[in-house]
RNA sequence: GGAGAGGUGGCAGAGUGGUCGAAUGCGUCGGUCUCGAAAACCGAUAUACCAGCAAUGGUAUCGAGGGUUCGAAUCCCUCCCUCUCCGCCA
């Protein structure tokens, strides 16, 4: 979220930001407001402890309790002021956290203005649309002809949208986990396998809404008698693992590369995508995420595309990079770009399908859950700024894979990088 | 899951009702000494918010939340977490 403060010197500026990402910019008033009379509240209880404190001072040194009585008549007496104003403050504080989450980050200046996704910005391609001499299939009928997927028994264990993977697909989603860790290690980042499961305030820090009321647009699935939800990425615990943390600077910038399995409703998006592994309940991803001082977050953003950009440049794949715009950035991210690849089988003739997403969330995420650092040329402590983004979400990358990889004799070929980990060169169809 | 112990500043560790935001040690930073360094010595060293140009002052925070009390790190309740032992288990 932003800060109260920020919002009230830059109004103008957050409301013109609100419009172009296309939310209400009324809570922009509501913080003002609330964020008033909280100041007066905290000010007036500030000055009625005081007082309170004084007469408590007293007690030691009264002598007759003739005296001790009257203190504690006058304690008494601001007991109940106290009382009142914490009500109201607690109040006004909800007030307050309620409009703020509904503000989302700034916005980077060279993001591009607009409502939808046809406001995005191509500003990169890698390799040419494939031309086929015969009819390509897309995965979901290769996964049927090469006995890759099992989606009817998906559902009748688990419900429509999941799936098993078998044979050589398997062996493909370890055989991308181990690739995308492994060029991640070699550029410095941390390894690491977070829990698939998080606290609701970790979700809501990171910017999810896991109270969401309106099953229409929640989510994460919630797990019924604890507080704990089934997280929809690792960005959640990567960045759920250094909360409230204060960092020395010369720790900064931390990378970490993590694997997890990733839970998603997918409500309202019923319709949309619902043929085989492109839109599923669960898949497995292995996600980066850094946190680093505001100098460096642009720089680090960029490396993190550029690390997306060479992961799937290595899996021989065509994609091309988007500037996302402002309508469809989200509420965390300040500015953010996705890979998006060529996918043969999708739409009428080939689409582009989104393969990878990455965010510089500022300290958006960070103001939320408390991660700090401390600097040499500064007094106190200062938001740190956060970032994440794909190294491979499996099942995209498989969508992606099966189709460009395919074949007129209807076999599919390995990207040659995955090959030490899937054991073959070639998928054919089982006998 | 059961039983016990415990959660205090960057770390270790004292503190069982007021003079405690908190002894002491270590660490870190600054200084003295030194050609330089080490050692020694001196000093500084939590976070947030509010007021103030600032010095400074106020408030809150000793795992979290509630309670008792004029007053809570200290007493009571609930929850969370950690450790030890037992059970169970991949």
């Amino acid at each position: 979220m932003l800060d109260a403060g920020f919002i009230r010197e830059n109004a103008d500026a957050v409301r013109t930001n609100c419009t172009n990402r296309g939310v209400s910019p009324d809570p922009v008033d509501r913080v003002i407001s609330s964020d008033t009379k909280r100041k007066e509240l905290a000010q007036k209880r500030s000055d009625t402890a005081a007082k309170k404190n004084e007469i408590s001072k007293k007690f030691p040194t009264a002598k007759t309790p003739e005296e001790k009585q009257a203190l504690k008549a006058q304690a008494t007496a601001i007991d109940a002021e106290v009382t009142a104003i914490d009500a109201e403050l607690k109040a006004v504080e909800c007030e307050l956290l309620a409009a703020l989450v509904l503000i989302p980050n700034m916005t980077h200046p060279d993001a591009p203005v607009g409502n939808d996704a046809a406001a995005n910005k191509v500003v990169a391609q890698f390799g040419e649309a494939r031309k086929f001499d015969f009819a390509p299939k897309d995965h979901v009928a290769l996964c049927e002809s090469l006995d890759l997927a099992d989606f009817e028994a998906g559902t009748k264990v688990a419900g429509q949208k999941f799936y098993f993977l078998k044979n050589e697909a398997a062996l493909l989603e370890v055989a991308l986990v181990q690739y995308a860790l492994q060029t991640c290690v070699k550029r410095g980042y941390t390894p690491i396998i977070t829990p698939d499961l998080a606290r609701t305030e970790v979700l809501e820090g990171i910017g999810f809404m896991p109270r969401d009321p309106n099953p229409d647009t929640r989510q994460v699935y919630t797990v019924a008698d604890t507080d704990l939800c089934l997280i929809a990425t690792a960005e959640i615990t990567l960045g759920g693992m250094h909360r409230d943390r204060i960092f020395d600077e010369t720790e900064l910038p931390k990378r970490y590369v993590g694997l997890s399995h990733c839970f998603r409703t997918e409500a309202g998006a019923a319709g949309r995508d619902t043929r085989g592994l492109y839109r599923v309940h669960q898949f497995t991803k292995v996600e980066m995420f850094a946190f680093c001082t505001p100098e460096h977050s642009e720089a680090i953003h960029q490396e993190i595309r550029a690390l997306e950009e060479d992961i799937f440049k290595g899996l021989g794949l065509t994609f091309h990079v988007i500037d996302t715009c402002t309508g469809d950035l989200g509420g965390p991210a300040y500015r953010k770009y996705d890979l998006e690849a060529w996918m043969p089988g999708r739409g009428d003739g080939g689409d582009w399908g989104e393969i990878t997403s990455t965010s510089n969330c500022t300290d958006f995420q960070a103001r939320r859950l408390g991660i700090r650092y401390k600097g040499k040329a500064f007094k106190g402590t200062r938001f740190a700024h956060t970032l994440n983004g794909t190294a491979v979400a499996c099942t995209r990358a498989l969508v992606a894979i099966l189709e460009n990889y395919q074949q007129a004799d209807g076999t599919v070929v390995i990207p040659e990088v995955l090959r030490p980990w899937v054991g073959t060169d070639v998928i054919r169809p089982k006998k």
